[in-house]
DNA sequence: CACTATTAGTGTCTCTAGGATACTATCTAT
DNA sequence: ATAGATAGTATCCTAGAGACACTAATAGTG
């Protein structure tokens, strides 16, 4: 099975062990290092996983970890697979699609909340990594019982992940705002608001500031985030079940 | 109107202009140096996007730009505004809901296409740039016609351009296999796929399997590009229509 | 048991980047 | 003319990614 060559990328996305057990063995392993880096990224976010830094929450030296991943790009997409983790059990099982199709995307927003750094994480093209395949495979399988075809099933995956990946991005956006120590910081944030205020004039932009002076923007508190995840969610499912021709009610189980 | 205290970052992104006249007059001003910035990210991709790179561009030292950025963090949130570029005018005048957000999408997708770079910048919250509002606001009034709430009209934007956003990253990611010169790449391209179609076991990953067998994903081309990116706009465009609670049929103009 | 091929880990160097600081240059208002 | 203000420069520092040549530790083999 791993008798044929494969790039040494992918042997270490799989966790693919060497076969040979010659020489001094490796205290370390790919699974370790990309723990110990996606461990960092929790903390203190993605800026600070550098190799040096993992290196030392290891106790080797840098130079060691190229042993294991690559280069620091390598890292980070191992990073992200690792991340992903497994695909949760309760999305196993049966259902109506729009239910389960649901659910996929509200685990994989969970995700995003335990790792907000994914969110940064420039895509790397389509999934390549077994969990990243997983999540994947399972969000197909969440509309087998629909008549849509291939294509139409990776389009939906495409959009319902990219909008859990924005929605993900926006939620970081607006953490950040509440960061800092206090005083300084939201002195800062009324004078930015104001300013912004008297830059988006009615005449040049009527209907953006509209929406400013009715202060739907104000209160963006958690619940509200929440609601407003929901409601796209919803939309896009409504999409598809008018791309699927019928409403998403109870179904023959899958 | 300026006359108020306004951050210097607002400030530059709206390219007031300094009231002051003393002391020596610049050579250059924040729209050069962003326009400089732009054109290396156009031709060189983002990562050459360097202070040092950019000063050359412009036949000046690198310290000299930090009197018109601040930062190369601001540097990017300008280019970015910049990138965006005005609202076409094809986007003004009225219409039925569903083909004025159309257009707004696909001019959307245009500018990705003009500045693929735009895709990597990691989304610094809501837009604040002139350019950014402007977009926004002519979002906004594509859905004037409808009974949509500002809360739902937000929900639609940040869907819609999420969308947007996602396909520019995936068409970017493909077309990056496509690049180095050739033969090397291609081979190992090739390996790497049989690799990836000897991993996804159809007993592990049944629908991932099914779909890799299917061919579904071999021919990328631009047309099916096109074609797929449709397909998802055209979902999220059902979803709002369902969220109206009429079709998208002729309505009273805007 | 010794030896050697093989693999793991280290020390050091280079390149490049962002940015701070202290400086010089050049202008305008008075 | 000159003082104050602003533009631009030279030099330094910190930090990270990675190359390279080295040493260290092991397992199979004779």
């Amino acid at each position: 099975m791993d008798g044929d060559r494969m790039p040494a990328e992918l042997a270490r996305l799989w966790r693919i062990p060497a076969d040979s057990r010659r020489g001094r063995p490796a205290r370390l392993d790919v699974g370790r290092v990309v723990d110990a880096a996606v461990a960092l990224a929790d903390r203190q976010g993605l800026a600070a996983v550098t190799l040096p830094k993992v290196a030392e929450s290891l106790g080797t030296t840098k130079m060691a970890l190229y042993r294991y991943v690559g280069s620091k790009d390598e890292l980070l997409t191992l990073m992200h697979d690792a991340a992903n983790g497994p695909v949760p059990a309760s999305l196993e099982g049966t259902g109506p699609w729009r239910e389960r199709l649901r659910r996929w995307s509200e685990e994989q927003a969970a995700v995003f909340e335990r790792h907000p750094w994914l969110a940064d994480l420039r895509p790397s093209g389509p999934p390549s990594g077994p969990n990243g395949i997983a999540w994947f495979d399972a969000g197909l399988r969440a509309m087998r019982s629909t008549p849509l075809d291939w294509q139409a099933r990776v389009g939906v995956i495409m959009l319902v992940s990219g909008y859990v990946k924005s929605a993900a991005q926006l939620a970081r956006g607006l953490a950040a705002g509440r960061e800092g120590t206090g005083m300084d910081q939201a002195a800062a944030e009324r004078e930015y608001g104001m300013a912004m205020a008297r830059l988006v004039e009615p005449e040049r932009f009527p209907d953006a500031a509209a929406l400013f002076a009715s202060g739907a923007l104000e209160d963006t508190g958690k619940q509200t985030g929440e609601e407003d995840f929901r409601f796209g969610l919803e939309l896009v499912l409504d999409g598809v079940a008018a791309r699927i021709g019928a409403e998403g009610g109870p179904e023959p189980a899958s």
